[in-house]
DNA sequence: AATAACCACGAAAACGTTTTCGCTAATTCC
DNA sequence: GGAATTAGCGAAAACGTTTTCGTGGTTATT
């Protein structure tokens, strides 16, 4: 089965290639009879141009690359499927690689997309890549990179961003609202930003409520699992009596908190208000359900292919590229871990 | 920045594109020296092929389609993850697509990877697909596919499976053996072919263990969702005290049904056992754990991969292509949802 | 009737790589 | 020393598409 292409259009027609590529196109030059029966030919051997030819002859690929730090995650899940929605609604097909947060393999993986010309990339970065020169060389190449969720300021590119220390801060603010007055933070592992930003905005409510700031009610984790959830609960169940309410910076680790209180004989949310971050999956088969901050993957993903679009075509009409930080309101989602509001 | 090419490489040494192309590939017809020099200043000046050009000429792009039912969803984003892996070490990248459950999607979308030359594509069937012109054409175009999980007898190609009779078999067979009598399965939906498999299973291991088969133990839920799960359990606690194990089909039902019973005042296991199936990530935080049938995604996606693998070197290397289907073992994760065998 | 305008099309170059084939000059062989 | 081999390189075509520029012919303008 010989690949049917626009010179044999052309030969069976008697015309050449260029008449039939401009006749596909609506070429004003070209006249309707000819267009006619160009299309109606190519319709019914079923042509499909060869993208390759394409894309060495236009410089662009329609091919985008996206880089996760880890797939199998119930909020990275959600970024893939909204870019890859974005981006076929525009004609963009999608490659995906996770970084496994390691900084080699973000680079590698960079570059293996590059080679492919890829037209742009979206990437977030991995927890363990300290500099920056890797993105930054790619920009200075002209090709346009979007960053999204784990970003930094000494990338000069677009983000799409949720406002950790905002969405901190009202989750602290609800716990409050809900009448807890001894809050717990547990916040994680100490380095990445975003548990920096959390923390932050945990601070922030505390102190807008008059209510003291203790050191000693925020507790560290060496991972974000549901067994470090333990450690903490065993901690609160057995010296910390006066804490009435907690925020995690994770679901996975409130969950992890909220099932070895209850074990514990504390209950949720009558003696302990429990807040966590995301609004993973499993916040919501729970017992009881819990309360969360909604971090919309889907939005995200979606938002963060429309900078990049945006980008590819001011670069397209030989405008100047702007770039744009756009953040991604997030929520607080009500549910049975903590109390309701008092009205 | 002009791209570097081999051109301007064979302008700058004074030679031509076809020796500085051959030396780069050691060629046996161009001299060492010439070799070193030519691989040097590519080094230098960091010549990167272009991608597009090399595809046009060995019409093949390194790049393979990946068409997934749903990516939120722990069992498929591992699929993804597998694949991904095996096509990085074996320098392929993937396109990936997902159909949404839809028929008329999957279509599209097998278009979209065929018209940007994807090298193959490993596709799971869309549970709305009921014919397979779509696959069978393409397949008769010389593009290899690889069908995993959710495949079809009318499709003759490569394929990967798990054994969901067998797996079925195991899960109520593990049931018995921590001695349940009165074995309710929860089957979902009536007829994706995985869950009358499943079905077939249970039939199966009760028949062997000379446990009666009643077809009221068999319960039909119109999803696979969590809240399905709260209306079986229902009738369990209202009027089904007999029952002393569940087989669901599903981990989320299972845990629908484990957490509402458990409401009700029974107790897991000891007065009902529950066993899942797919070994979900949130098997690991339910209290009890709920025991279940692991369905290991990522081998299942790496294997799928190597299937695709095997053929383009057969293509390649002008063999006659060979289809294997290949079974990936399932195996019973015992929690603590289920008693444990009496030894 | 001469000039201008316009219409419809094609030739050719370009994108960058790969590979076959042929050529020259140097080496080996008898 | 002449013939045959070999080593090292390049010309050129090919992959399929796109677009600029030009051309020949027709129609409209004075």
């Amino acid at each position: 089965m010989p690949k049917i292409t626009l010179k044999k259009i052309a030969a069976i027609l008697g015309i050449s290639p260029a008449t039939v590529s401009k006749a596909l196109k609506d070429y004003p030059d070209i006249s309707n009879d000819t267009k006619i029966k160009v299309k109606a030919l190519a319709e019914s051997l079923n042509y499909k141009p060869n993208s390759f030819a394409q894309s060495l002859r236009n410089q662009e690929s329609k091919i985008i690359g996206l880089i996760i730090p880890k797939i199998v995650h119930h909020f990275f899940s959600n970024i893939i499927n909204g870019v890859i929605d974005a981006a076929s609604n525009k004609g963009y097909l999608v490659i995906t690689l996770q970084s496994h947060e390691s900084y080699e393999q973000e680079k590698d993986q960079i570059n293996s997309l590059i080679e492919k010309n890829v037209d742009g990339i979206l990437i977030s970065l991995s927890d363990h890549t300290v500099n920056y020169k890797h993105i930054n060389a790619i920009i200075e190449k002209g090709v346009p990179v979007v960053l999204y969720d784990r970003t930094s300021k000494l990338v000069n590119c677009s983000k799409v961003i949720i406002n950790d220390r905002k969405a901190g801060y009202e989750a602290t603010k609800y716990l409050i609202e809900t009448g807890c007055r001894k809050i717990a933070h547990i916040r994680g592992p100490l380095k990445p930003q975003t548990t920096i930003d959390r923390f932050m905005g945990y601070k922030n409510a505390l102190k807008e409520h008059d209510l003291p700031y203790d050191k000693n009610l925020v507790f560290e984790t060496e991972h974000l699992s549901f067994e470090d959830g333990f450690e903490v609960a065993e901690e609160i169940a057995k010296h910390r009596h006066d804490i009435d309410g907690v925020f995690s910076t994770t679901d996975l680790l409130a969950t992890g908190v909220m099932v070895k209180l209850q074990q514990k004989g504390i209950k949720v949310p009558d003696d302990i208000s429990i807040m966590g971050f995301s609004n993973w999956f499993l916040t919501k088969i729970t017992t009881p359900t819990l309360s969360t901050i909604d971090q919309p993957g889907y939005e995200m993903g979606r938002k963060t292919f429309d900078l990049l679009y945006d980008e590819l075509c001011q670069i397209k009409n030989g405008e100047s590229v702007s770039h744009e930080v756009v953040e991604i309101a997030t929520r607080v989602v009500p549910r049975n871990s903590t109390k309701f509001i008092e009205s």
